[in-house]
RNA sequence: GUCCCCUUCGUCUAUCGGUUAGGACGCCAGAUUUUCAUUCUGGAAAGAGGAGUUCGAUUCUCCUAGGGGAUACCA
């Protein structure tokens, strides 16, 4: 039997971060099986499902490189079908028409808390004849689940969690619009699309007990579990906006890598051994349902961080060069050349040494394509006073009369002039930067000379000297 | 209130009855270094509490405490 595995987000937000673990999840899942990853858009709450939440969702899903198989699912569409089951069940006598009202069902709840009892829909419409129904009232359809004994939902990582029947009411599969509820609609989407595995949040693990109940009731195979737990925020508390509770979209904002997040949410709760940073190719072959930990994991932003540094300097030049243009270009108003990104792409491999995000890697590259004369910041300045400059004065003719702009040509002829001067390299490499990247910060030295060039580098060691 | 789940360094975790309780991030100290990083070395840092079971419990059981989730004509 194949294994298949399926998302199913409501199109009510962006993919935010607990989504994107799980949808991971159940990707690795299938592809480590040879199975099929499916995804399910549950539109049925009509009133907060919008078009750019769906768009977000799919880009989102892209982005982490998480690719579906099949055409996705609209619940909605489905809603026919889901109706026809619950019909199904009222002919069967398993289900019944409830006339209760809202007014009615508060009460119940009220009294029920009132008394310690399990705050549960009390089954008052369960057995009575429909000739007693109120007139003018739309009944909603509700499950007759049954009253005693137990419902055991045997969960791949879990375990074995049993549920009292008293304690789960007669739930509702038809509003009383007709249209049918998420409990309707996810056992038999579900089924229908052939879902082996159902690898979701562990607050939907009371909803597992409820939706088996309805399974059995239709006669269908109850599918595996895999309830895993929530992510919470730094404090502890229940992700929210304020912490990491954001779109993936605002992650990949920030400047970090699909790559290093994919392995952070990984590593979130699953583990395999020391391994920490781990490729798509480990992770779908060392993929298990096992080693995922019951307890719910904090989001930790400077581990992502870390990560992130780790994959930008193992991510290819190229790669990163075209991942930084759009931001060089937001931040300086122009459209990059491609002399332009062709020096950057060569400074790459020290750029990226250093940054701990896309959006920092553009930042410090951003020296590359800065217009002569440069705008110094202030550490830049105050380094470049008049001794320092004498000497700058001094290593631009020796730069000058170089026959050829070599690397090694260059560095003797820097090393050369430190010593002529008889200081250290340190006290004519850092008025150097200064004068070449506007900062204080840079890569080696004589990579950035090497890079910069011969015009740009002696023009801008120029363009720093008064007068 | 009721039901369910969870609990090892600050954080993510390893351990599947016997370990000096390991690794990673972060932190601290040091080395390398032209800046910043990187890299390297070292360090501080944990079994929620209490009973049991056992020759022996972080590991098994129970209780307590704390945390989380669910309790909708939302999904």
């Amino acid at each position: 039997m194949t294994i298949v595995t399926r998302f199913a987000p409501s199109p009510t937000g962006f993919l935010h971060i607990g989504g994107a673990r799980t949808a991971l999840f159940n990707w690795l899942y299938a592809r480590h099986n040879g199975g099929k990853f499916l995804l399910r858009i549950e539109d049925t709450d009509r009133e907060r499902s919008t078009d750019a939440a769906i768009e977000a969702i799919f880009e989102g899903m892209k982005w982490l490189g998480l690719d579906w198989d099949e055409e996705p699912i609209f619940q909605f569409s489905r809603r026919e079908r889901h109706a026809d089951i619950a019909r199904q069940l009222l002919a069967e006598g398993k289900a019944y028409y409830c006339y209760a009202s809202k007014e009615e069902l508060a009460e119940m709840r009220d009294q029920a808390r009132a008394e310690s009892r399990p705050p549960a829909y009390d089954g008052r419409w369960r057995d009575r004849d429909p000739s007693e129904a109120p007139a003018g009232v739309q009944p909603v359809v509700r499950f007759k689940s049954p009253n005693d004994g137990v419902t055991l939902v045997r969960d791949l990582v879990q375990g074995d969690v049993t549920f009292a029947n008293e304690q789960l009411d007669d739930m509702i599969l038809l509003r009383a619009d007709g249209t049918p509820t998420y409990m309707l609609s996810v056992v038999v989407d579900d089924h229908d699309m052939n879902v082996t595995h159902i690898i979701r949040g562990d607050d939907h693990l009371t909803n597992a007990a409820r939706q088996q109940q309805l399974i059995e009731a239709i006669g269908w195979a109850v599918p595996e579990y895999a309830h895993i737990p929530l992510i919470h925020g730094p404090d502890g508390a229940k992700l929210s906006k304020r912490h990491g509770a954001l779109g993936v979209e605002a992650y990949r904002d920030m400047g970090y890598l699909p790559e290093a997040l994919r392995n952070y949410l990984l590593r979130l709760g699953w583990s395999h051994g020391d391994d920490e940073v781990i490729s798509t190719e480990q992770a779908i072959d060392w993929f298990n349902i096992e080693n995922i930990g019951k307890s719910a994991a904090r989001f930790d932003f400077a581990k992502l961080e870390n990560l992130n540094g780790i994959y930008i300097r193992n991510a290819d030049d190229a790669y990163l060069a075209a991942l930084i243009k759009p931001i060089i270009e937001r931040m300086t108003g122009t459209d990059l050349d491609p002399n332009h990104l062709k020096l950057i792409e060569k400074a790459m491999n020290g750029l990226k040494e250093r940054a701990k995000s896309v959006n920092s890697l553009a930042e410090s590259s951003l020296f590359l394509v800065a217009e002569r004369p440069l705008v110094l910041d202030d550490k830049a300045k105050s380094l470049l006073n008049e001794e320092a400059c004498a000497v700058l004065q001094r290593l631009a003719d020796r730069l000058e009369s170089l026959a050829e702009w070599d690397k090694d040509l260059v560095e003797n002829a820097v090393r050369a002039a430190a010593e002529a001067e008889g200081l250290k390299l340190g006290k004519i490499a850092q008025p150097l930067r200064a004068a070449l990247t506007g900062t204080t910060v840079s890569p080696g030295i004589f990579d950035v000379l090497d890079v910069l060039g011969r015009d740009q580098s002696i023009g801008r060691i120029r363009d720093a000297i008064p007068g």
